[in-house]
DNA sequence: ATAGTATATCAATAGACATTGATATAATAC
DNA sequence: GTATTATATCAATGTCTATTGATATACTAT
């Protein structure tokens, strides 16, 4: 009978689970870019969206997304909301990658 | 003017789509689940399905989207076909993601 | 208050891709 | 040859989500 853990094994599945939903929002190129433009400080929207080529309205959406999942964080200045990376859960999220594939 | 590699430079911009192809390949928790399921050494398809909760033909599919991407090797052995891991490349592509995100 | 700027939200559409069921191919055994 | 097993392919469907355009909200300045 079969053992192998990420299938049978219910904690790491769900772990296994977790990883793929952090995957599946990576694997945007649009968000991936916003996190490597955001590697160099925080930046308010407007600086973001015309470094991508994509919309004022998609590019806050995509923070969005990023936000909700926890990979970013945003603070509002005046008109301005600047964004910049939640580096330690990133950096958790990409060391759990590795203890799947590693 | 704004300066960010990821999105200014061509070539840095391509390696970060491939990135992103890669993620979107292992996005996917079927997908994730057989290369977890292949680490522990070459298994026949017949192996692999049962563990997933996965008919065989779509199995199938999974494997033959990894083999497309490199991420495995397939060896015909009579009846069965014997599926390996790839690993030289899945921890280049691995090294490479951390190059955008560490 | 009005105007202008920055960001977010919403409804509708489109596109990508996982899934299904049926069937095809290929190898083995009889 | 026929039957059986293992794997792959194909067409059709469904589902998820990126994208678009329009609009709303929120803040600042005049």
């Amino acid at each position: 009978m079969p053992k192998i853990k990420c299938c049978s094994n219910k904690k790491i599945s769900n772990e296994l689970k977790k990883t793929v939903d952090f995957l599946k929002i990576i694997s945007e190129e649009n968000r991936m870019r916003i996190l490597c433009i955001l590697k160099s400080g925080p930046k308010c929207v407007c600086e973001i969206w015309p470094n991508l080529d994509l919309s004022q309205n998609l590019t806050s959406h995509h923070l969005s997304v990023l936000k909700e999942f926890g990979l970013v964080k945003s603070k509002k200045q005046g008109l301005k909301v600047f964004y910049e990376l939640n580096d330690k859960n990133l950096q958790k999220q990409l060391i759990n990658l590795d203890l799947f594939l590693k």
